[in-house]
DNA sequence: TCTGCCGTTGACGTTAACGTCAACCTGATC
DNA sequence: GATCAGGTTGACGTTAACGTCAACGGCAGA
C-alpha cells in the first residue's frame, strides 16, 4: 500500500501514458503535488484517476467525469451549488439506467448471434 | 408501422441530423435504397441505425458498431469468418460485463453522493 | 412561374482526447 | 564527469464523429 506514486507508477498501473495523465491535469481533473519539478500523486489523486478511467469505459466525456469527481470533493458550498450537484447526480443515474437497459438488450442479442454462429459452424462441419 | 422512411423521418425519430445519417452511410454502416436521387430506408436499415445509436450510448466506436451490425447479416461465409465473428461477439460480451460492473459500482457511489448532498441541504435549512 | 421545402453532393471546419517531438533539467550510477 | 533513466514544458499533429456551408435539383402549391 504505497502512500505516494510517481506519474509513471500510475501510467504503468492503469496502462495509460504519462502524456494522458498530464493531459487530465491540464484539463483540471487532477492536481498532484510537486516535489521540486516532479509530480507526486497521493492515493486520493489515484482514486480520481480511477474515476476518470471508469467514466471513460462508460462513455463519459472528461467534462462529465470532472463533475463526478467534484461530487466526492467537500467543496459543498451553498444551497444552489448543492441543488445543481443533485441534478447532475440524478442525470448520471438516468444515464446509467439507460445504459443498463441497452446492455441487457444487447446481451440477449449477442447470445442469439453467438448461437447462430455456433449452429452455422456445426452445420459446416457436418 | 410504415414500411419505408425518408432520411428526415429517421432523423426526426431518433433526434439526429440528416448529416449524421449520411455520414453513417459514407462509412458503410447503412446502405439505403434510392428513389431517383433520394434515399429510402427499409425497416431493416432503420434497425441498423438503432443498433448504431445503441452502440454509441454504450461508448462503442462506429467501427465496433459496424462489426455488430455484420453479426446480424447473413453474410456468414466460411468457417474462418464465423470463428472471427464468434471472437468478436465474445469480446463485446466481455466489454459489456465490464461495463455492468462499472455501472453497479458507480450506482452505489452516486447513491452515497446523493445522500451526502441531501444531508448537506437539510443541514443548511436547519 | 415563382416560392418553399426537401433532398442531394462535395468541401471545409471543429472538438475531444490524446500522440509525437523537441529541448531541457536532474539525480544516480559507472 | 559522462551517461542515462526519469522527469518537465511547450508546440504541433492526428483521428473520430460529426457540423456548417455552398451550390444545386425536383416538385407541390399559390
Amino acid at each position: 500500500m504505497a502512500t505516494e506514486y510517481s506519474i509513471s507508477d500510475l501510467a504503468a498501473e492503469f496502462d495509460i501514458t504519462t502524456r494522458t495523465i498530464r493531459f487530465y491535469e491540464e484539463k483540471g481533473l487532477l492536481a498532484p503535488q510537486r516535489s521540486g519539478n516532479s509530480r507526486i500523486y497521493t492515493p486520493a489523486e489515484r482514486t480520481k484517476l480511477k474515476l476518470i478511467l471508469r467514466g471513460k469505459r462508460l462513455g463519459f466525456t472528461l467534462e462529465e467525469s470532472r463533475s463526478i469527481i467534484e461530487m466526492y470533493d467537500p467543496e459543498h458550498g451553498n444551497s444552489d451549488q448543492l441543488q445543481s450537484l443533485l441534478a447532475k447526480i440524478r442525470e448520471k443515474q438516468a444515464h446509467l439506467e439507460q445504459q443498463l437497459h441497452d446492455i441487457e438488450v444487447m446481451m440477449v442479442d449477442l447470445g442469439e448471434a453467438e448461437k447462430n454462429c455456433l449452429d452455422a459452424i456445426a452445420a459446416e462441419e457436418a
